[in-house]
DNA sequence: GCAAATTTAATGTAAAAACATTTGATGTCA
DNA sequence: TGACATCAAATGTTTTTACATTAAATTTGC
């Protein structure tokens, strides 16, 4: 069924409002599939994102600031979401050499291994997504982009 | 700039996993500038919500159950945003005749004239959204209801 | 070189969310 | 009817988030 009877709701203002509430309904629908996943190895979904974050620079470290810059939602919290991660071993805390103000953060095996681990059940969820075939998931790619301002 | 220089990401591993942060992207993108819209009038994005399924159904009440229902996320708490709703003199509870577990909740006036000055507010960041056709605004909505698996 | 401004990360605090439990009301069925 | 299951809403508790402030290091401009 369509987003309208998903939340009963019998028509849109326009096709605007209707893409919009329809991204904020698809994405809590994502999210909630996929913290019930990692729900299951103690992890949850932004210290997940933390973790491939610092998974995309290994072996290279990657400030909190860095962090920040490249999480899906800023938020200034990102120094006690490490401080968690570090209680799990998951990653360490390096003092930056060049600039003692900064904090290196680098991902460790377990954490990396864990991320492995995560990358199996992914392809589990990942088929539930398959109603779309590539090609359409691009365009819902670039759809957004452009709603967004940012196509080229 | 397309989502992978906004995240600054390399490559994506597949066009599913790039749509899937692109959609949780794009929904923070949208959450914010609506936040800082509604922050101005104190109320927030939950409360707007609520206040908006209320509306739908006008002169009617509607059960906490039916607004969670209703909700785009679905949590636990929709008797606190009531309550808080409530403080601000924006709805008002009322007993239910037939079923005396059930709470009905309906908007008041003030509730009413509160959307009412949002949605003027409204059009202004709407008009950010324009940079998609009306028909590329719906091909995203049934993307998305595909990527559901809502489709019809 | 030094004071002021800026940057980076951490911390304090209040509000909100997540999750479980409780309370009261209704439905079910022997 | 009466015990038991179920349901609706509220409440308790812990964790997370949002927002502001602080502390230390670095940069800037004079």
């Amino acid at each position: 069924m369509s987003i309208e009877q998903d939340i009963q709701q019998k028509a849109f203002k326009s096709p605007y409002t209707k893409a919009v509430v329809n991204i904020m309904y698809t994405n809590n629908w994502l999210c909630s599939l996929q913290s019930d996943l990692l729900k299951r190895y103690d992890v949850t979904l932004q210290q997940y994102n933390v973790l491939r974050i610092l998974r995309g620079q290994h072996p290279n470290p990657i400030t909190v600031c860095g962090i920040i810059e490249r999480m899906l939602d800023k938020m200034s919290n990102a120094s006690r979401l490490v401080d968690k991660l570090i209680l799990k071993d998951l990653v360490i805390r390096k003092e930056c050499p060049h600039d003692r103000r900064q904090v290196d953060v680098i991902i460790t095996d377990k954490g990396l291994d864990l991320l492995a681990e995560l990358d199996n059940q992914q392809s589990e969820w990942e088929a539930a997504l398959h109603k779309l075939t590539p090609e359409e998931a691009l365009t819902l790619s670039h759809l957004l982009d452009k709603l967004r301002g940012s196509a080229e």
